[in-house]
DNA sequence: TCACAACTGGAGCGTTCGCTCAGGAATCGG
DNA sequence: CCGATTCCTGAGCGAACGCTCCAGTTGTGA
């Protein structure tokens, strides 16, 4: 997503991120529900009409903003490759606030209703199965177990519940063997 | 809570229980933004009108359809005593269709981002840890695991995603040992 | 410099929303 | 059988909604 050259295309760009992140923002203090285009407008600080401007409809915008936080979660779950990295992102879903963490769930259940989201969900899922790859090489069948706690944790993180990452740092490290 | 004895409170009473159902699949179907006065009504067939009559606003009976949901889950999972009746649980959440269950963490989150419904969030949590503690009451290293493994396979299970209850088996039953 | 494309934003249409309220229907005690 | 009481409802108000439209502004490549 590399910035464009054109001066105009550019404003553009930024002002659609913009829409974007009040868009996560919104949902995350409201749900899904508080995401209206006057609503984004004033936590953008651009006029009511410039929402539909950028995005076909209001829904459009929803799903772009599901996409664009997917995309974040997934490059981070990609980029893990020891039980500290993961134990890391999942404490990150409780960081100060739980307002992001909250809003990716909304987002996800809006997607687990809609067909033509599943795929978005599909990514997050593979990612997770990737990630429990590399940390548990010789430990097939621990696998679903690390990707349900993962689920499990990230939940109770955002819901904030108490919570303990080391639960992962014991299941991998095996502390049986 | 019995059947009162009047006419009109018992049919009273049944209206109420036929607008939580009808508020329930509405979530189910399209979030909590589904959720309005028109369309419970339509849902439940009763007037418009009767859902504020039983109701004293749209959101109450959204807390009170929250409330009522819990109060299953949470007398189901007191009842829970083994890991095969644990799995149970956790498979009905992806029965025939997954609605009930996104409505259910639907609510979740609604409650999540009040200050006044945490408390119902904590019902959940204490009734899982204390089935955690009755399957594994020499084990309690392990628990926080399986608290974690529970939430996320429910999770997967409502989003639809593949889940495999047999993790709880082997990890209760410490194939390990 | 100029024609054009990208962008801005205010006005407003039709719809649906939450909620109020006066009054009709049902049921009670006597 | 009949007030009295309680339960219930259709109509409608003000507000907010998604969305359309178009005249005006800004920046670009030729």
């Amino acid at each position: 997503m590399p910035e464009p050259v054109d001066g105009r295309l550019r404003k553009g760009e930024r002002r659609r991120r913009a829409l974007l992140d009040a868009t996560l923002r919104l949902v995350g203090r409201g749900g899904a529900a508080a995401v209206t285009q006057r609503a984004v407008a004033a936590e953008a600080g651009v006029p009511p009409s410039a929402v539909l401007y950028y995005f076909d409809t209001v829904d459009d915008l929803l799903v772009a903003a599901l996409i664009a936080v997917n995309d974040r979660y997934v490059v981070r779950l990609d980029a893990v490759g020891t039980v500290d990295a993961l134990a890391d992102l999942v404490a990150d879903c409780a960081r100060q606030d739980r307002l992001p963490a909250i809003a990716e769930y909304e987002l996800f259940l809006h997607a687990a209703r809609r067909d033509d989201l599943r795929a978005e969900l599909h990514r997050w899922d593979t990612a997770l199965a990737a990630a429990a790859v590399r940390l548990l090489p010789q430990a097939p069948d621990r696998r679903p177990l690390l990707v349900a706690a993962v689920n499990g944790l990230c939940l109770a993180a955002a819901l904030g519940s108490p919570y303990d990452t080391g639960v992962l740092t014991r299941l991998v490290d095996g502390v049986d063997e």
